[in-house]
DNA sequence: TCGCGATATATAGGAAGCTTACATATAAGA
DNA sequence: TCTTATATGTAAGCTTCCTATATATCGCGA
């Protein structure tokens, strides 16, 4: 697992991400992450839920409560087109700070 | 310039990185990590200082008062053989890092 | 010579992001 | 029945880095 002080600055690339292949509930959203990544990146949920009040009310995100056939409720949350737009830069200035860390501190991109 | 969110955790490894080619006092260390990443890397000097006395403190630099020869006080910072063991886990960290958010995210290694 | 910018070190207070701990509730399995 | 997994949410705290502030010397141009 990576440390707290290295990953500050990645959930909502993250988060964003794991959304844009289709809509996912809070929970789900954690572990989608923590999947993808085989368990180097893993967020809490109380990091999670403060985090996706703040996109949504930012209008990153589109929040809807969903009912399942189990009755239970849960929290659908679904990419709006301004969040999309977010992705792309957001993924570019990850890109340059990998770069400047490769020129600074010799970090291998393998 | 890359965004403080993004690059919390950066500092220490930047810092052993540039002491690695030899001794350098607190303002030149500054100066070598915004020079080494084109300006992309950049940290106040009041971030640097009380770095460098943790670091100092954990025993991965030594500190020398060195009076250059126009009688300028300054605080040479050399890597002790402790800090020179830090740079290859961390380095190793922070290619984990670029491995998930690449996998998770699919920031670009370019 | 007088101010100004660059060099150089240092501290105080504050913002942001993630963590642990706490609180609540249902469903599935041992 | 007890534990684990699912599911959402709040409160308090730590770490890291920033802005603002303070001090002091050097070299340069006006």
């Amino acid at each position: 697992m990576i440390r707290t002080e290295l990953k500050r600055g990645t959930a909502e690339l993250a988060i964003l991400s794991v959304l844009e292949e289709g809509p996912l509930h809070g929970y789900e959203i954690g572990r989608r992450i923590e999947e993808h990544s085989a368990g180097a990146l893993r967020y809490t949920l109380a990091a999670l839920y403060p985090l996706l009040y703040r996109m949504e009310h930012r209008g990153w995100l589109r929040a809807d409560w969903v009912t399942g056939d189990n009755g239970k409720r849960r929290r659908c949350y679904r990419l709006t087109s301004r969040g999309k737009k977010m992705l792309k830069p957001m993924r570019a200035e990850w890109a340059d700070l990998f770069r400047a860390l490769r020129q600074v501190a010799k970090v291998s991109h393998a």
